[in-house]
Order: structure tokens, then C-alpha cells, then sequence
DNA sequence: TATGAATGAGATTTCATTCAT
DNA sequence: AATGAATGAAATCTCATTCAT
């Protein structure tokens, strides 16, 4: 409180690690993800984290600052992996019938997965964004990639549409049904909702009705 | 943003209320709604409440058993106030053309000032949630009916469609691109969002190509 | 960490006190007295001062903002009563002779007096003081107002010497020697302490050599 | 500021220590000077004195039993080059005019360089004083030696004088104008400041008044 | 019906010291 | 002789809830 000079022990965001360090870390973040996922960002607690990761508190925080460090080195990491999924969205181009339809499902698949591996953690990041600019900040990208990912390929795919705000209602609509899914708020099969997707997605560019 | 008929606060001791009692009721759910809007459901103190409502520790607890308590009682009238908004959807049927679709973007025009008017205080809703059944079982119900409602819309209108996962899918969008407007965490205008989702949603249902 | 909205409970600077209230202030400055005296800033846990106040931690932080701020409150307190002190300095003027000595002498003895009653808590400041500029700042007020006050009676009374310089000499002087008589780290009587400073004092002004 | 002869840092296992150890352990001397010297006896952290010493807290505790082993390291040496110098305080005899008056402002040079040196630690002392004997009972011996040394030349200079009590407060102004002047809590010169303490002490002594 | 005061369990974080290599 | 990693006891502070009037 009184303190200003630096703290004793710094955490690790650029200390050069050997192999335990390392160990150590791994277990921290894949102990952080289980937690935050199982309790949510406000119910879980440190002692939590460094019990799952065999571990003590003073570790803990030699590695990381905070609990809120370690919250935004994992949504770090997720938030890569889904960029990266992103940037690998297919062409959504075609004569409207379903020459590319199977890429784009494949796709979905992958996103599926994706969030099924995610899904738990990511549901808790709106508990731990409150107030803070820098997890925003992470989220916000995220959503802003993903859409202008996807415009890319609606302006390519369907001159017609303003690609801007037709990607944000599908990214919408893909992230959210993700989500809903994942947490079992309505019993719907994941391939069901793939197919839906896919459809709705297809009618809108192409103004192909959907078969069932 | 101000709460004024206080459906769903029931008093924490089921006592009935003078009209003085009332007025300070009111007052208490209108300060949590704009503390819960402004903090979100962690960070929100009491005492923000209290003070918001220009009242006492003691008095809050007189009227809510607990901040949950306070949290699911404005969750419920806003909740209310939503699904009363769902069963009033129009018909989506028609030849495909346009028939219907002023009566939809009406119907979406109010769904936008709902939750713009609701919106701050919806998004905290995942950050209660998390750990809690009771609290999670009104967001359910609300997303649930929302989707029975439109279900029922899209089985008349597409006989060909699985009703339940389009109607999922589509709640999503709306629901979801709205949640991201009012985050204003991407910059388009209610009015282009509203286009675009007519579209979409007469597209995935009439298979008509949206026009920009 | 993630907080930035005000606290819920706000320390007491302004607040207004009903008698009860007033009372536990009054029992934890008390306390935090003898603890700070007894144990030194840095030793002493907040946790002797709510136990010798017979209160709890929850209290405690009702009416200070922390540790250091209820360093700071008995400081102010102290430090207001040395400075009325100070400003009560009789005249040293006098024809060398003995003509005011008397009324300095007593007013040494007041000083002494003083000093042996905050002189245990006066001796942990520096321990506290580290750091911290707000603190740093009450002790440089303290000593500047006392060099200054005793700057005006030896301007007056011996126009020959710099009287800045000579009453910081002075007051070095007197409140160091009370320093270690108080922690008892020479054996030495403080009468004849006060002697020995009185004389030191006539003869710095008027040149009248001590006489044992 | 910068140690150099390691007296008194008697290493924690009382190795026999080769050049390389002498030097690290010279190193963590120096460190451990400028690390209390900035921040304080507690708000130092041994974590500070590795990193300014370049080695590792391992290492640290080959050399040193504790923080507060190194602390008193440093200050018995501090205090061992301040009784060296106490002892050559100068005869203040003299037929009360200016004889001595020379030799005594050259030693009062050499202590306020010598203050100069190593004042921001000396101003930690009490810091770490606090609670502990063993370090008190240095800086005790060290304002004891100080006291005798000049109650020798009291005694000498000004039999009529109760040396003890004499000694002790002249020792007390300079030690503390010292204090002040290297704190910088007042704008005063040590030149002036020195005229100053040599004039109010030959008054003191022989009844000469000051001349400004 | 209202309120100021009090509570205390529990959370995060720090850091001197020890361990294993 | 040296070191990076680990430890865990202990400290400060928070805040939903209860109490006494």
C-alpha cells in the first residue's frame, strides 16, 4: 500500500523458465482453466487453482500477478485458437447450390469442437469482464476478427449484402447457438444445429431455402 | 432502466406493504437495477443500493432476503416483460414476399427498445447465474419460451423446417446481436441490424435472397 | 484489484457519529496508541489494535481506511498538540541573567512532560514514516513550526546569531535529548536533562556560561 | 554509501571464505547498504538486495542467516568507523577563545561527511530497531561511546560542568542536525550548520558568545 | 418502518526462508 | 559456490448479513 517500488517476486511474463518452471506453469493454466470453468471467474477461488495444480499460493503468484492475470493469460489463449479457426473459414462462394456447403460444415464442425473444448471456460469470461477494459478489450477482438473474417467471404460470396452487419448476424448466431448448446440450455444435437446453420447461412448469401 | 411496477419483489416477510413500504420497495428495485446495470452482479454492493435508494442496511433486508433475492426479483419482471414481448410475435407466414414483414419489423423494432432499455441490466444476467440454479432456471425460461413462441411461427410459415432448432438458431441472432449493440462492441445501427435480421430470417424461411 | 467504484463502507473523515459511534473511535485511536507505542508501526497488526479495542476487523475498516491511515489520525493528534505546545514558547529575551529562564524552564518541563506521554508512540514514526510522503510531511510541518517558533524568540533575543539555523540547532537538541531519555538510552534524570538544556540554551544566546 | 572493508559480516557457517566468495559477499554488502539506505529496513526486501547484488536469494543465505543478520553486518561496521572517528574528537580546552575551535570544526567536517556517507542508512536504524535487542544495543553503544568520548573533553574543558549530562546533549544536537540536514526536512547548509553547532557548544563550554 | 453500527468468515497477496540440483 | 523454484504462515482488507435501538 505504502510500497511503490517493484515487487520481490515477478511473475512470469518473460522470465526465461527451465523445465520445471515450465511444468509448473502448464499446471497452473490447465488447473485455472478447469477451475474458472467448473465455479465460474468470481466463485473461484486461488486456493482452488493451486490445490488442482498440486502447487502452493506463493507459486501461484510467481507466476502470476493476480487471479485476473491468470484469467487473461488462458482467455489469451483461447481467444488465439479461435483467430486462428477463424482465419481458416472457407470460401463461401458457389452457385448457390451446395458446391462449397461441405467446407463450410466441416468448418462448423471444427467450431464445434473447438467450443465444446472451450465452451465451459468461455462462458465464464462475461463474469470476469465486468469492469475490466483489458479482457474486453481481448473479447472485443475476438468477436471483430471472427466478423470481419466472415465479411470477407460474404462480400466475396454475395455482392449484394452489406457484408459488415450481415457477418455480425451470422457470428452471432453461430456463437450463440455454441453456446447455448454447450451449456444444455435447450436439448438440441449438435448436428442439428449444424445443419440449421449451414442452411440459414446458404439461404441468406444465396436465397437457397433450406431443406430439412 | 427504471423499474416501476415491482411484479416478482415479494416482500421478505410476506408482509402487506402501506403505501409508504411500497414506495421504498420501488425505490430498492429501481437502485439495484441501475447498480446491477452499472457493476454487474458481483461488484454491485449493497451498499451502492442502499445508498442509491437513499436508504439503510437494515431497511434493504427488511424487503429482500438477500442481494440474490433483489437480483432475481428484477430478473423476473424484466423477464416478464420479455416473454410478454414473445407471445406478441406475428405470424411469419406469407408467399415469401413481403407480406408479413412489416408486421415482423415491428415486432423487432420493439424487441430492440426493450432491450435497449433492459439491455445493461440482461448482460450482468450470466454473471449472476453462474453456480446458481434458481437464477439460471429464469434465463432458461425466458430463452425457452422465446423459442417455443417462434417456433410455433416458423412451423406455420416453413412446414418443411425442424422448427425447434431454426427457431433456436434465429432466437440466438436476435438475441445475440442485440446483446452486442448495446455493448456497442461492434458500431451498427439498430436500424442496418434490423434489416439484415429481417432478411435473414425471411431467407432461411421463404428461401428469398435478401436484398441490400 | 478490478474495482474501481468507491467502497462500500467509507471511513469515518466527515461521516457524522451518533454517541456509540463516537465511542469506538475513541477506543480504537486508543488502542492503536499503545499498539503502535508498544510494538512499532510495522509490528503491530491490526489485529492487536481491534483486540485491545475489543472490536472486530469489520469495525475497524468502518472507521479507517487502513493501517496507516489510523497512523496518520493519532500522528495528526499528537503532532496538533506539540505544535500548541510550541506556540506557547515563553520569551527568551532577559539581560543574560536569569530574569526568563524560569518560564522556559517550565516550559521545558511541559515539553517533557508531553514527550514522555506521546513519546513511545512519537518514537514509532520513523518506523512508519518510510515511504511515505503524507506522513513525512506531518513530522516536517511539526519540526519546521517548532524551528520556527523558537526562530522568533532568538531573533528577539540575541539579534546577533542566524535564527533559523540556531533554533534548529536548539530544537535538535531538546527533542533529542527527550528521545533517548524517553526510550531510556542513556541514564539520565530529567531534571537534569532540562538543566543541562536550559543553560546550553542562555549561553547559545546570551553567552552566560552554565553554571552546574 | 559504497561498503568496502567487510568487517563484521561474519559468513552464516563461519566458512573460510576464498576470493570469490570474499567478493560476492562484498557485493551483498554494498547491495544490502543501498537497498536499505532507499527503501527502509522492511520495506527492503532480500529479493531487492539479490538483484542488486546480481546473485540469488540462495546464495544470499550461504552468506547471511537472515535479512536482519545482514542489517546488523552493515551496521556494525557503520557504527565501528563512527566510533573511530568519535575517538578523535580534539581536546576542547582552550582559554575560551578560538584555540581549539579549529581542530573541533575540522572534526565536525569529518562527521558530517562521514554522515553524508552513510546517513540514509543510519536514518533506517530505528526502523529496524524496533522490538529487537541486539541491534538496539549497537546503536546504543554507539550514542554511549559518543556521550563518553565527549564527556571526556567536557570534562576537561569545563570542570563546573556535569560532564555526563553535557556530553549527552551536545551529542544530541549534532547528531540530529546531521539527521535533519541529510534528510533535507530543512533547507539549511552544513557549512552554516556547522558554525552553528561549534559556536553553541564553545558557549556551552566556556560562556563565549556566539558571533554570527 | 427505519437505521447506524457491528460482525467475522473468508479472500487475496506477500515475502523471508528452504529445497533440490 | 551457486541458483531457480517452491513454500506457507501470516497479514491486510472486504462486504453480505445481523443486531440493537
Amino acid at each position: 500500500m505504502t510500497q511503490t517500488a517493484p515487487r520481490g517476486g515477478v511473475p512470469t511474463h518473460g522470465r526465461e523458465l527451465r523445465a520445471r518452471g515450465q511444468q509448473t506453469m502448464v499446471r497452473l493454466l490447465d488447473a485455472g482453466t478447469r477451475v474458472f470453468a467448473d465455479r465460474g471467474y468470481h466463485a473461484a477461488r486461488v486456493d482452488d487453482v493451486v490445490k488442482a495444480a498440486r502447487t502452493s499460493h506463493g507459486t501461484f503468484y510467481l507466476y502470476f500477478a493476480s487471479k485476473e492475470d491468470l484469467f487473461r493469460a488462458i482467455a489469451q489463449n483461447v481467444a488465439a485458437e479461435m483467430v486462428d479457426l477463424a482465419r481458416e473459414l472457407p470460401s463461401l462462394d458457389g452457385d448457390g447450390g451446395r458446391a462449397d456447403d461441405g467446407e463450410f460444415r466441416a468448418w462448423l464442425t471444427r467450431f464445434q469442437a473447438l467450443y465444446g473444448r472451450h465452451g465451459d471456460f468461455l462462458r465464464t469470461w462475461t463474469d470476469a469482464e465486468i469492469g475490466d477494459g483489458d479482457l474486453g478489450r481481448i473479447a472485443q477482438d475476438l468477436v471483430t476478427e471472427f466478423s470481419r473474417q466472415l465479411a470477407i467471404r460474404v462480400r466475396a460470396a454475395a455482392p449484394g449484402l452489406e457484408p459488415r452487419t450481415t457477418a455480425f448476424a451470422l457470428v452471432s448466431m453461430i456463437e450463440r447457438t455454441s453456446y447455448y448448446v454447450q451449456a444444455r440450455q435447450l436439448r438440441v444435437a449438435p448436428a442439428a444445429m449444424l445443419d440449421v446453420i449451414a442452411n440459414v447461412t446458404r439461404a441468406a448469401l444465396h436465397g437457397q431455402a433450406a431443406v430439412a
